[in-house]
DNA sequence: TTGAAAGCGTTACCAG
DNA sequence: CTGGTAACGCTTTCAA
């Protein structure tokens, strides 16, 4: 196969064009276009004649020159914090999930949970000229996302602000820690360890405080000795674990306030030859894929993450159609399984 | 803020163009295309002034344009199987930085181990004219794959074939099988079970053979009962490990084909009272993230898929550019945790 | 080395 | 409803 130089594509094979389509159908381009995006009424007679051309050709539309033609690229920009989480990785399930369905080009990037990538992240996808960006668990502060948003319209979750051009929302974390706090505390545990995610996040925030909303539902001491940071990773929730008991504080349960720092607890505890749930019972918080294979298997907050990106997608798909529908929050419920039993003492 | 008509995107900020950079720096727009990819000298005074031009203006080239005057998208299509998975995750990580770095847009889909949808998934990319395609652990058929990538260039992962359009590799599965195994013989244990993954998938075939040979340079008899099918999934490890444990075959050690179906696996037992490695010595393979974090910890294989991405993104990015210089395979590593003792019969 | 001009494949505006 | 004609922003001959 001789390759002539003037090929753009490595193939021989001519790629149809919309006007190829057009002159096939004996139309005018304009006409074609009009049929491939509904833009205007078009004929019953034209229409089948520019079906048949392109069948015939198999013509498929280039977004490139259409992106250019129409000022948008039919692509939208995701910025994930990490994309080997499991957490991350369902929400970006979802949202692929939608978005090819409608035909819109998923742009899939990460930001490590830092400011500056996540502004870098901004501007790579604004160089791709994507029609919107989404955004899982935004670290920016809000005026920075409410400024950004003006040039490029946006979806962030984990936050609650929200704009002509930004749209935010959020299930319930608080709601959910207090439902596993209460769970615990039911089971007759009154000295529950509370293992606190990233500080600065919102999702972290409200599920600190839903713990400490039940405690003093229940009239139960709020001790900060037995609060922890754990960072919302594996390795976190370990040393968090080790921290608080080689602290020497009693307690007879543990709250991680994700099911990935739940993991890191359970190895802490198998470490040290504690039992769960016969010595210490463990709750988690986002029902990860794993949680349900943990050994034992984990009691959990399930609140879908992959529902929230549909959610997230679906309302990018609306703003860049204009229409303002604002989106429910997924409701969290408690999965009990295996990690939780009544207060030994 | 008034929206006039006119303007593409909401924001009234006009966008820089290349023109008014040339407008700016007083030369032609040529130059400044010339000067920006490097395709031909530009005197150091121009140079100079385009520089500053650039910077005044904060010009960013735009991508949908020179991708329609230039026949190519700058981005490049990555087909994994799914998204939420701790094991493609990995390599998304290694293939996105990569890629970023090289100012190429990565554009994930997931094919969920079904050839028609990783048809789709080609369809889809070559649609939106990606510069190359990196697959996977792809579905399809070798004759497909090759012929696809006469249009537009592809790596694939866990395949052998090459052309001159098409690069694949992949580490050595066969090896790191023989060495779990071999471990596991090491340790005294001679009816070792063993999870297959799906069984048209090219890894999980080599990784029985690997198991196979282990078993015959030991003079260890093979027992195909006690060879069990699991898709590669925790589920399928759960199920087959049930399915072990009912028929009755006597097996002192299990040999995951890989990590997910030893998670399954290790639940399984537990389920079943049975304790790991006290009761059966359990190995996996690939070392995922929680496999450190299993109950207990897991012996495993690792040959880091994170650096399997980064190869395949190098390797895609010197197919683009012309060069076809062959990547080295990592070599794989046995990782000895907690989940293997001696015989203990 | 540089500029002018002709595209790249669509969409959008404007008459008809 | 339809066709003609400009863009869209950049790259790439072709001359100079």
């Amino acid at each position: 196969m001789q390759v002539p130089g003037k090929l753009k594509n490595y193939s021989e094979e001519p790629v149809t064009t919309l006007e190829m389509v057009a002159a096939e159908a004996g139309v005018s381009p304009s006409t074609v276009s009009r049929f491939l995006n509904g833009t205007a009424k078009v004929s019953e007679i034209k229409r089948r004649a520019i079906e048949v051309a392109i069948k015939k050709l198999s013509f498929v539309s280039n977004p490139i020159a259409s992106g250019l033609a129409g000022g948008k690229s039919h692509s939208i920009g995701i910025i994930t914090q990490v994309f080997g989480s499991p957490y991350y990785g369902q929400a970006m399930v979802g949202i692929e999930e939608i978005l090819i369905a409608a035909n819109y080009a998923p742009l899939f990037v990460s930001s490590h949970w830092r400011e500056d990538f996540e502004l870098g992240c901004i501007n790579f996808l604004e160089g791709r000229r994507v029609d919107g960006i989404i955004i899982l668990s935004a670290c920016l502060p809000d005026e920075v996302l409410l400024e950004r948003s003006i040039r490029t319209p946006m979806v962030v979750t984990s936050r609650m602000l929200s704009s002509e051009r930004l749209h935010s929302f959020n299930f319930d974390n608080y709601t959910g820690a207090k439902m596993a706090t209460e769970h615990l505390i039911g089971l007759g545990h009154t000295r529950i360890a509370f293992l606190k995610g990233i500080s600065s996040h919102h999702d972290a925030i409200e599920r600190f405080k839903g713990y400490r909303a039940a405690l003093k539902a229940h009239n139960l001491p709020f001790d900060p000795k037995l609060c922890v940071q754990g960072q919302f990773m594996e390795t976190g929730g370990e040393a968090a674990t080790l921290k608080l008991l080689d602290s020497g504080s009693r307690f007879t349960a543990i709250f991680a306030s994700n099911d990935q720092m739940a993991y890191g607890a359970a190895l802490a505890l198998y470490n040290r030859g504690l039992r769960v749930p016969d010595d210490i019972s463990l709750v988690g918080f986002d029902d990860l894929l794993n949680s349900s294979f943990m050994i034992p298997p984990l009691t959990t907050v399930r609140h879908s993450i992959r529902e929230i990106g549909k959610i997230a997608a679906v309302t990018m798909l609306k703003l860049i159609a204009g229409e303002t529908h604002a989106s429910d929050n997924p409701a969290p419920e408690l999965v009990i399984r295996k990690s939780t039993r009544s207060c030994p003492i």
